[in-house]
DNA sequence: TAATGCGCACGTC
DNA sequence: GACGTGCGCATTA
């Protein structure tokens, strides 16, 4: 079986756990995969743990005991409050930190299932801990609140409204989470935030509020942070970001800098983007996308198949320019920068090319959306405006930008080298 | 007996 | 008041 027909059957079992009223925790997941469709539970919950790393589904610690979530809906949903009450979202960021152990303990919501967690079930879920590893790495930073620039946020809009954003975030930062010490959130402390252990510090240095800072930040951030934003936002504004998605990298930090952003302005995309989740980054492809950056050169960002490729992507600017550029509207030279890179590839590309692809270019909380629909190159070269915007079911601006910005260049860009060619 | 349905309470906004 | 979550109990297969 497929990683995705795991992915199907793991999602759709936490769905209907959920309108059952049950709680999706891994027993439950595991023992309805196993009628349904006859899997071991080991195998489920070692798939269960890669759809954590990768973000497609969120590990949370929820009234003491751990739950899984479809990061996809959560997100979403969230996300329509958060976009209405940005100044809510604030004000909760702002409170989250300052209420974080409250929220740990109990009933939060979401706590990231940390280390309750672990003490709780050390054992089994610990095997989704491993995400935490991931978060050690992705961890680092999310740290305070500067993450808040992280790349989720739309660059545009992160830009616009980093300062108010930043101001919001400082509070909030996860200072209060990354509370120095590490698992400070301890556990008894209620935090529950997994995540923070983890969180490092950031990375970055980039201030976040410039918006430049955002754009190299991006994908560097958010490939640690970001993860875990974008769930945030949706999940539920409020413990969301406690909620640490565990995913490894979950950095509630950065969740709750991207809520700051968010509430801030209309982060919305950002928030979006970033919080969104990025699905693989965590995982595995970010750290392309973050060595990239990080060497500070921008490299070609490794599109999906290197392997088509080659010659193209020489100097292409990075795909971090290019994201920059968007971000600032640049979108001639980001055209261009895909274009080349774009080429004939595009129809190699994988489903989880694609999400890599929307990820890095700040959406990943609809890079989800696109692995979950199973967009793959040859798929997103037949999208079609409806499809993007309502096939996926990512809000309209996201969508709106992603389709123009992205797949219609990419299509053009595609069809265009074919004649060429 | 396990799976499912759902009322209700709780927490947050 | 709306919404998300999930406990606990009743019902169904």
């Amino acid at each position: 079986m497929s990683e995705s027909k795991y992915r199907e059957w793991i999602l759709d079992t936490i769905d209907s756990l959920r309108s059952r009223k049950a709680r999706p925790d891994l027993e439950r997941i595991c023992r309805m995969v196993r009628r349904r469709h006859g899997s071991e539970p080991d195998r489920t919950s070692a798939e269960l743990e890669k759809l954590i790393q990768e973000q497609t589904v969120l590990k949370v610690n929820y009234k003491g005991s751990i739950s899984y979530r479809n990061a996809a809906k959560v997100q979403r949903r969230s996300r329509k409050k958060d976009d209405v009450t940005l100044t809510a979202a604030a004000r909760r960021s702002t409170v989250e930190e300052a209420s974080h152990s409250d929220l740990s303990n109990g009933d939060s919501a979401f706590g990231p299932v940390d280390q309750d967690e672990e003490d709780l079930e050390a054992d089994t879920s610990m095997a989704m801990d491993t995400d935490s590893n991931a978060d050690e790495e992705g961890a680092e930073e999310s740290r305070d609140g500067q993450d808040g620039p992280s790349p989720g946020h739309t660059f545009e809009d992160a830009a616009m409204h980093c300062s108010s954003v930043r101001a919001v975030s400082a509070p909030c930062s996860p200072s209060g989470t990354r509370p120095g010490p590490g698992p400070g959130c301890s556990p008894g402390s209620g935090l529950d935030c997994v995540s923070f252990q983890k969180v490092g510090e950031r990375p970055s240095s980039l201030p976040p509020s410039s918006p430049r800072a955002l754009a190299h930040n991006d994908w560097a951030y958010h490939s640690a942070v970001c993860p875990v934003e974008r769930q945030h936002p949706g999940m539920q504004r409020d413990k969301a970001v406690n909620a640490v998605i565990q995913s490894g990298t979950s950095s509630p930090v950065a969740l709750k800098n991207n809520m700051k952003k968010e509430e801030g302005g209309k982060v919305e995309d950002s928030s979006l983007s970033s919080d969104q989740l990025v699905p693989d980054y965590a995982a595995g492809q970010p750290e392309e996308m973050k060595n990239n950056v990080s060497d500070g050169r921008s490299q070609p960002l490794s599109l999906p198949s290197d392997n088509c490729t080659l010659k193209n992507k020489v100097d292409i600017p990075s795909f971090t320019a290019a994201s920059d550029n968007l971000l600032n509207g640049g979108k001639d030279d980001e055209v261009s920068v895909k274009k080349e890179k774009v080429g004939q590839n595009l129809l190699q590309w994988t489903v989880a090319d694609v999400a890599s692809y929307f990820s890095a270019a700040g959406f990943p909380e609809q890079a989800v959306a696109f692995r979950t629909q199973e967009i793959d190159g040859k798929s997103l070269l037949l999208m079609q405006r409806s499809d993007v915007l309502t096939g996926l079911s990512i809000r309209l601006g996201p969508a709106l930008k992603i389709y123009e910005r992205h797949v219609k260049v990419l299509q053009r860009t595609h069809f265009l080298e074919c004649e060429d060619l």
